[in-house]
DNA sequence: CGTTAAATCAACATAGTTGAGTTATTCCTT
DNA sequence: AAGGAATAACTCAACTATGTTGATTTAACG
């Protein structure tokens, strides 16, 4: 029942029976998750499998734990239909993430709830520390779960920021402090010891995949998703399945190169992301370690929080443009380290800001916001092993149409 | 024997057991366009099929007249190898190019050979004189075929500049000269006429559709192409595929805001494309109208196109690095209906400002040139049944070995 | 109690896999 | 140089996995 994908050196790319029903179990997995509760012959509708093809899959799924049937639905004509709902327990994950000033574990179930969380505070991360509070975790974690759910877990999740070594200078630490992580695979580190699957991702684009797996609004097809951290990061969601490039970089939105207001550019990075707002604080005379101590729930001075608003606005507003016009985007979805408040004002700030460029030849993109907030990094981490052991890639879903 | 994609409203997103059949069969024949002839043996080790199921498939598109067995090749141990390449006569392709001066309406061979071609000369398009010559120049070029090349023709493609009604102005035409083409799809109004499938595509992203289909250099799996006509437009590959965007306008690059070096932005047309530089002849009062006249052998004073060569390059190098950190590209790939030369300097000229762009946290793309050139649009066009039918979308292809 | 739609059962069809066998070559031994 | 062993490509036949079809059962409404 829904096996691991073959991957690696030896990947077999020749479909077989196999491969079929797995991608079939993924599908039906799949239109569960983004329409909620469906009946077999819903199913068979949707996909356009057999009737009999579709009984068997799902009632092999519920063997499996996977899906729950609910309260039978009468009302129409003909035998009642049964809706199938996903089991919450039916798997659990785990993520890991990798901050600035706290690394987190989060122990999830199949529809998202975090079912345990750890947390760690540093001045700033390493790589035996991080591999070490891992360890610690998993087994705080896992320890209290009775057997049988001990079994549901289906892999670690790990989002990391690119490139932290680069932190090291504008942290005011040595600047090889965190060297260390050029040279260190923490996933290749952990995997031996990890019974399950061990998968990696930038921070921000796992937080991406969270939006995309978890995601309450009705999102469409094809988005960018920004984060704002320390750094800025993202991911790019193209066909309703995110698309993680060819060296996992794909949605490094840091790296845009952005008008710098006097006819040259910058990267957005600068403008767009806490550490500018950090910047702007110590530039006042303000430290402004207090950003990462807590949930963000911060005021800040009008007088820093406006200029950092308007650049930052700007810039994210060119990077919609821009990524609007290369990808034929729907929206782009904003969240991050931050207050509600301020990415409410921040996506504002961006509506007004896409009205002075010109958007010729292209559709306007809608800025959204995010709805996991700042524990998206987090529930990302978990909901990688997610996303590759149940999900199909969602090119080939249909819209699903709400039900009368 | 490699079946239609069905599509549409009752699209069949399950898969059974000819979708498999389907999607091997198109894994076979993209393994070998990507690589040249290739034995039975080695697409059994490329896909990891069994060498049974291989034989079966492989026998039955040498059958269908899809591919021919190549010649022996003795030398080492055991029986030797039969490679088998692609069929050039195993399948013909219709390909439409709507232009600003021409239109033009080539038959190509499975292989991308040119079996025949027809132009027509224009003030301006009108999709009444478009569709009177595609009827006229399908009649004509299939007239000589005898009947069984006939059969192969597999289909249809246009390629069509988006908003072709943008251009009346520009073009010192009355404003509604071509309001014709807001309301008209040519497509749909062909479709009945021909036998075959008819597929419309942006002019631009045909061409890079060519480039992916056809071209002879290697390129990576991910880049952004672009193509200099009288607009500036392109196409996003991806893994190997071109993404097109659910409205089909991906690679819209015309709309991409570059720094305008005044501190705001402007649309990348406004610098990259031949009508800038028809502005630039009109405003030293040169009429641009030779540019379209004959292929594209014109020399231009320095004066005009060494200007004009900087700020086509600033753009593009803009929108490579934009692109390349948003979807984590290996490349850029430029051509156009430009001289060699041109070309050739403008990607210098690219490279050039790409050293004057902070590209840290990103690799840097390269930039390439294309390899098909001025008539790289209608070979796109024709190439967009070929992809529809024989093609499997790259994501799954594995970097082919070279033989040794 | 007839009609309807969901769900299931049993027989069947399709396409991939496995293992044995055939073929055409090179390599090794005499 | 001749003949057999080794090797690898290819194919055949039997088997397996999985999807489809058509008949049947079930549980509701009217």
């Amino acid at each position: 029942m829904v096996r691991e994908e073959t991957d690696g050196a030896g990947a077999k790319i020749g479909t077989d029976h196999s491969a079929m029903r797995a991608r079939n179990e993924r599908l039906v997995l799949s239109l569960i998750r983004r329409h909620g509760a469906l009946a077999k012959s819903e199913i068979a509708r949707l996909t356009g499998l057999s009737a009999q093809t579709v009984s068997v899959i799902m009632r092999g799924l519920e063997a499996a734990g996977l899906l729950t049937r609910q309260a039978p639905v009468r009302g129409k004509v003909g035998q009642p239909t049964v809706p199938m709902s996903l089991a919450p327990e039916g798997a659990l994950f785990l993520g890991l993430k990798v901050g600035r000033r706290r690394t987190e574990m989060v122990l999830i179930d199949f529809v998202g709830q975090v079912r345990g969380a750890r947390v760690m505070r540093h001045d700033f991360p390493s790589p035996d520390g991080v591999i070490d509070f891992a360890r610690r975790s998993v087994a705080e974690l896992t320890a209290p779960l009775p057997e049988d759910l001990l079994k549901r877990i289906q892999g670690l999740g790990i989002g990391l920021p690119f490139q932290l070594w680069d932190w090291a200078a504008s942290l005011g630490l040595a600047a090889d402090a965190m060297d260390d992580w050029r040279h260190r695979d923490i996933r290749a580190e952990l995997a031996p010891e990890m019974p399950w699957p061990v998968l990696l991702e930038n921070d921000a684009s796992a937080a991406c995949n969270a939006e995309l797996v978890f995601g309450k609004g009705s999102l469409p097809k094809d988005f960018v998703y920004a984060f704002l951290g320390f750094f800025v990061g993202g991911g790019l969601v193209l066909s309703g399945s995110m698309f993680a490039g060819h060296s996992g970089n794909a949605g490094a939105l840091a790296s845009t190169p952005v008008p710098d207001g006097q006819g040259g550019s910058r990267q957005l990075v600068e403008v767009a992301s806490l550490s500018a707002l950090e910047r702007a604080l110590a530039a006042r005379g303000q430290n402004g370690a207090f950003l990462w101590e807590s949930a963000p729930d911060w005021e800040l001075d009008e007088e820093i929080v406006a200029p950092w608003l308007a650049e930052a606005a700007k810039g994210l507003a060119h990077v919609a443009a821009s990524a609007g016009a290369l990808c034929d985007l729907q929206a782009m979805v904003i969240d991050g380290w931050l207050p509600d408040r301020l990415r409410t004002r921040l996506i504002a700030a961006i509506e007004v800001e896409l009205d002075h460029i010109d958007l010729s030849g292209m559709a306007r993109p809608r800025i959204m916001a995010g709805t996991a907030g700042p524990q998206a990094r987090s529930l990302g981490a978990a909901s990688l092993p997610l996303s590759a052991k149940f999900l199909v890639e969602f090119a080939s879903l249909p819209d699903v149409p709400d039900r009368d």
